[in-house]
Parts: structure tokens; C-alpha cells; sequence
DNA sequence: CACTAACCATACTGGTAAGTATGGATCATG
DNA sequence: CATGATCCATACTTACCAGTATGGTTAGTG
């Protein structure tokens, strides 16, 4: 065997997370990725055969870190109530008030568009979050902490609130000022609990 | 003067917002347009100095067709509460529903991101769209057709849910049938009216 | 009719970025 | 130490597309 180095691809793929969410999908390009990572465009095509390949591995770090920091803000959590809403604050801030993974995501909407592979692992990440989010409402609901009708419902209009709360930040950034989280949360959690 | 074409700026516009509504901004170049306007590149040029303003063109035709179409529904609707829900039952039709709108205004998002002109005219057509809804809402309240606290918040929180859904009908195109109109316009209205 | 501006087509240029061809360096292993 | 697989760089090709140069046609106007 010659020189291992297998942390390469996933410091590629980070790299081209970190690019794509400060200057958007648009404006980056292989060799601006390579460089980043120390390397050249020829060494990014050993680990990857395509630009989408890598756009792919981008994503999938987005979504595995965001499970990951869920999960560890729950982990000493046991009130029903108090999930949901450390969840909700969560997604708040990781989705609308982080600038940098507010621009990823938004860019995955951009890409999403004529890239299906993209599509497919966005919309596995959605349903995921979303059962994540009906779990934790049927939980409240059940424990009567929560009058929430239909739990799943509930969860989607939120959900899609929170997207539409994103898109709009990325043209009228004073909403996603970390002073406005609170009152975020609040709307959202108005919509969860009806 | 030679040969005067006054239609022709308004027929490619069109032809853009056409073009545009039904594969995405990023699969439609000049010569296509130009062509489906029945002419070729060159003579687009002649009526438009860059692809931006063309661009712009094809936002402006439908900004201008959307308000138009809303004042002809409320035309003839004086009670409050009716224009609302008029409103409403339009907005998720054009927006969400109709799958060249959904495409075309997907699109801006993805355009606003590398185009200040397209983000500045959109903000402006956002804004419009949110003074007329606060407007209608206010009207309700004032007759005490409607509970709501804070017209200006819940208005803006509808419209967010709003652009929420449009874009999941992006990935998940079954929550824009037609059938699922009545429940669109129903939870919007939930949180209109709180 | 001559002239000119408006309108449009053809053919070209230029820049950008994805992807490839090729060879060099490194290291584990028989 | 010779070999081959892994890893990486340089330089190239290819494709696309916005924008331009240029010239032709038409129709009002003096």
C-alpha cells in the first residue's frame, strides 16, 4: 500500500461545507474547495469522481451534525414539554440564526432543483426531522402537556413555517437577529400546540 | 423611424417568465428565449442590454400580474372576513398550487442570492404583499370578525408558513394538489387568526 | 429617392469551470 | 530492493453561454 490518508475525503467534504456556507453554492468552485483542504483539484478527483459527489458529502456532514448536536441538547433532558422546546430553540438557532448553515441550506434548495441525488438525501433529512418532531409532540400530548389535535400536522405546518422563517432572513436578515429567537420560538411554538 | 415592435420587450419578458416557470432559472439561456420569442439573440440584445434586466423584466410581468389578478378576485367581496379568505384561498392557488408559479418564485429565491437587483425587487413585492394582508386583517379586526393580537406578526408569521410550503411542494409536490387547497387555507388562517 | 434609425440575424470572442491525461512521489509488502 | 497501489500536482481539453461585432433589412421622413 502507498501513503494512507484517510481523512482526506472528509476533509474535503467539510471544506466544501465550509465554503458553500459562507459565499452560497454559486460561488465556489473545485480549486477554491482543493486549496482550502491544501490540496489541488487533481487530488479532489481521486476522492471523489464528480463535483456532485462531493456536494453529496457535503450535505450528508450537514445532516449528520445536525442529529448529533440535537441529541447531545437532549441527552439530560426528561420533561416532555422541556424537549420540545429545547428542540424548538435549537432548530431555531442552528437553522435561522446560524448565518453559515442558514446559507447551506438554502443552498441546498437552489440545488435541490436540478440535482435529484440532492433532492433524494434532503428529503430523507426532512422526514427524518420531522418524525423526530412528531415523537416528541405525541410524547407532550400524551403526558397532557400539550393540546396539540393532530400532532402530525401540527409538526408539518411548523416545520414549514420554520423553512419560510429562513427563506425570508436570507433577504431580511433583521429577523434572524439572535435578539429575535425568543419571539421565534414563540411563534412556532403557537403553531406546534393547537 | 424603421419598423417599430413596441410588443417586443413585453413578448420576450413573457417568454422568459415562461421559460423560466417551467425548467428553473439555471436551465435557460438566451438563445432559448430569444428563440421561443421567435427571434435570436441578437435582437435580444437590442431590447435588453444584459441577461439581469431580462431577468428583472420577467420579475416585474409577474409582480404586476399577481396584484392584478388579486384586485380583480376582491373586486366585487366587501365583507372583511370574505376578503380575507379570498385572499388567502388566491395566494395558495397562484403560489402553491400553480406548479409555473411555485417553479418561477423557487427561482427568485435562488437567483436573490448572487443578484442584489432581483433580491431589492423582490423585497419590495414582499413587502406590498405583507402591508395589503396586514391591511385586510385589520379590517377584520376592526369589525370583530377577528381575534387577532398582533395583525403585523401573525401576517408576517402566515406569509413565512406560506413560502414554507411553497418550498416543500418543491421536494414533496403531493402537498400542492389541488385537493389539499382547502387544508393549505385552513391553517394559514389558524394562524391569521390568533 | 435618399437617408437614417429601428430592428434583427449570423458569426464570432472570451471567460469560467468541470473534468481528464499524465507523471511524480510515497510507502507497505513479498 | 523491486513492485504496485495510493495519493497528489500540473497542464490540458471540453463545454457552455453571456456578450459583441458586424452587416443586412425595413419603414418612416425630408
Amino acid at each position: 500500500m502507498g501513503a494512507v490518508a484517510p481523512q482526506m475525503p472528509a476533509l474535503l467534504s467539510r471544506c466544501a461545507f465550509d465554503l458553500f456556507a459562507e459565499h452560497g453554492f454559486g460561488k465556489v468552485n473545485l480549486d477554491q474547495i482543493a486549496a482550502r483542504a491544501g490540496v489541488t483539484k487533481g487530488s479532489l478527483y481521486w476522492h471523489y469522481k464528480s463535483k456532485k459527489e462531493l456536494i453529496l458529502a457535503a450535505c450528508n456532514h450537514y445532516y449528520s451534525q445536525w442529529f448529533k448536536c440535537v441529541h447531545a441538547e437532549l441527552a439530560r433532558v426528561v420533561d416532555p414539554q422541556a424537549r420540545i422546546r429545547k428542540t424548538l430553540e435549537f432548530s431555531v438557532h442552528s437553522c435561522v440564526i446560524d448565518r453559515k448553515n442558514r446559507v447551506f441550506t438554502t443552498g441546498i434548495f437552489v440545488l435541490m432543483q436540478e440535482n435529484a441525488e440532492v433532492k433524494a438525501s434532503w428529503v430523507q433529512f426532512y422526514s427524518s426531522v420531522r418524525e423526530f418532531y412528531v415523537g416528541l409532540v405525541m410524547a407532550g400530548v400524551a403526558c397532557g402537556k400539550l393540546q396539540t389535535r393532530d400532532a402530525r400536522r401540527a409538526v408539518e405546518l411548523m416545520l414549514e413555517a420554520m423553512e419560510g422563517i429562513k427563506l425570508r432572513a436570507s433577504f431580511e436578515p433583521h429577523i434572524a437577529d439572535p435578539s429575535e429567537q425568543l419571539e421565534l420560538v414563540e411563534g412556532l411554538w403557537g403553531i406546534l400546540n393547537r
